[in-house]
DNA sequence: TAAGTAGGTGTGTACGCACACGAAATTTGA
DNA sequence: TCAAATTTCGTGTGCGTACACACCTACTTA
């Protein structure tokens, strides 16, 4: 391994002048940059990012700003997890991370949350900016502030995060459209399932709701699509008639596709007997809607893998606070597709972490 | 971040005394330990990974073992790039890779590539176990030595490896049918596409054929299987009026399975208006595989993500060297599911790597 | 012309933290 | 009381970073 040392001592110049020239931090004659310079490429020397590391120890402090999660809302114990396992992997780097919740129905709980954080004074912040107007006046502050950001989940486009990370969800959509058209016939006919202004993430429904048309449209497949609205998610079991008679009225409904995290909830409101013959596609691999993947229910589950994009916020922000290094402006998450007989081999790290 | 220096000082011994009751080094009063661990504990303390490495520099050396690759036979590039990727983060840690390439269909190379291998006297190999008689040699040579090995890609089950790292094949070969299953119906057909004796890894293959057989039997479908039989992976296109004939005579033909990592080739070999009726099931994302998933003839590649494989093996062996970390028995590789709509998601790692 | 100064260029070194070895201090046993 | 054994301490090491300082040249001013 070379070292800056030796760099140096083969330049005839002292390792400090070796660092000015690697960091361009000036004070070096031209003369003496472009010898250090020749000799760097020579001996392809790259820095020591451990030794680095730990002298460049500055004691960062990141602030998350990220939906709390309960029995009821669990979609967000997965970013959670992983952003936790990212802190834990850069606390070394002395970077220090605290997350701060909210209600994710609660746009008052949002606003509040982020001035407890901004108190913290953090050198970086990580969102998930649910709420339009109160995510402006919160990316207003930050932008005075001087404070960099990242959207994790959701994006809001327009606005100069470092960074995006998340599903595409439009072509999420499209994915979706592809596997339920791959299973099911021409003849067949499918049922998307909506909920009526979502929970959270509205935008990311809707963009996957388009996908998955734009798939059948653009395939010139003669499939029918219904759509069956509930104005609430607890609102499909409650009123299960509902669901159950349609798929009784439309026997040709053979593949069902539901756009948010709740394919579970669907599956509990469809009559046994009925599920048998259908194929059903969800989004998102919660551990309810793992239990109806794992009877045999659900078909297929799209998973954005959150728990990696809990994971990747924190090393992009730590990466770009310790080395400047600029993250793309998007990072998109695989889509992956989940099915009863390979969902053990998926989020394998997760599950490791879960259990530590 | 709590350092070593500060249970020091709280405990009132130096820094060293700390040092040795967390490695267990002896030469400390069990009164001294006591209260070392307890503040320990009570303060949460971890050691600083960054500063452990620097201090324990010890320049560490690895072997890989493992096929070559070319245009014909590109399958083992992606373990290749995943394995400089690996050796390039673990650099830092004083850990030097050198890779021993042989020709995967030549015993004798394999061979005499070890004993080239073993002149440099690795702390570790990694070892592409293709040929059974000589991995035993070797595995002999090994173990005397004490030196400690992983497998990757092929596992070869009762000799005590450090671990594994690759594919269930066995599942992977279910997902196969379940896959086959989903996008046929019960009176289609399903051709399966072997080659005899194939190349290197048979085994794996064949476990995928009796994974994707133990699926349809299972599941109690009455679809019918047929296989056809080539000697060569070239013989399907130099002969391809076997395998169209064959589809020409068995319209009810809807699914081909291939499993082995050469449905590109199948695909090349059957006349083009016939590719359209047909939903295809590959292995592996080579770049001709892709090609065809591209194009809409492959309709599944069940992925082994080897790029993932070759990082990780590195960084199993190289936690296992610096951190005396010891993995688990085997490290299964996910069952990734690749279509046209989510290939540009997956391998992303892989691409960005490649491209620097 | 000598003294003074500013700017550019380069050096030396403390620091971050854990590790390990030689040396010192203390205890034990004879 | 002395030697041996046990316990503990002090310090150099790994490598890059950044700051204080030293040095040199060129130019200004008295």
């Amino acid at each position: 391994m070379i070292t800056i040392k030796d760099i140096a001592k083969e330049a005839n110049v002292s390792a400090g002048t070796v660092d000015r020239v690697l960091h361009n931090r000036g004070g070096v004659s031209t003369e003496t940059e472009q010898k250090v310079n020749k000799i760097l490429k020579e001996r392809n020397f790259k820095i020591n990012l451990i030794a680095s590391s730990l002298a460049m120890k500055k004691n960062h402090t990141l602030a998350t700003l990220i939906p709390n999660f309960d029995q009821q809302n669990i979609f967000w114990k997965s970013p959670h997890s992983g952003i936790e396992k990212g802190s834990q992997e850069v606390k070394a780097y002395g970077i220090e991370n605290h997350i701060f919740t909210f209600n994710q129905f609660d746009p008052n709980s949002y606003a509040k949350a982020f001035r407890e954080l901004i108190k913290t004074s953090p050198d970086a912040v990580i969102l998930v900016p649910i709420f339009l107007k109160e995510t402006k006046a919160i990316i207003e502050t930050l932008k005075n502030k001087k404070i960099p950001y990242l959207f994790l989940n959701i994006n809001l486009k327009g606005s100069d995060s470092l960074c995006y990370i998340g599903q595409k969800s439009f072509e999420a959509g499209i994915l979706a459209g592809k596997l339920s058209n791959i299973c099911t016939t021409e003849d067949d006919e499918i049922l998307m399932v909506l909920t009526r202004k979502n929970l959270f993430n509205h935008e990311a429904i809707q963009d996957r709701i388009e996908g998955f048309l734009d798939f059948h449209q653009k395939s010139n497949s003669k499939t029918k699509i219904h759509k069956l609205q509930f104005n609430q998610p607890d609102e499909v079991f409650r009123s299960r008639e509902k669901i159950n008679q349609f798929i009784e009225k439309h026997p040709k409904v053979k593949g069902v596709v539901v756009p948010s995290s709740r394919v579970s909830v669907v599956c509990k409101a469809i009559d046994k007997e009925k599920l048998v013959d259908l194929r059903i596609i969800g989004f998102d691999t919660t551990p309810q809607n793992i239990d109806f993947l794992k009877r045999g229910d659900v078909t297929f589950l799209i998973s954005q893998k959150s728990f990696n994009q809990g994971y990747k916020s924190i090393i992009t922000i730590a990466n770009f606070l310790v080395h400047k290094e600029i993250p793309s402006n998007e990072i998109p998450t695989p889509l992956e597709i989940i099915t009863k007989e390979n969902y053990m081999f998926s989020h394998s790290e997760e599950r490791k972490y879960s259990i530590e």
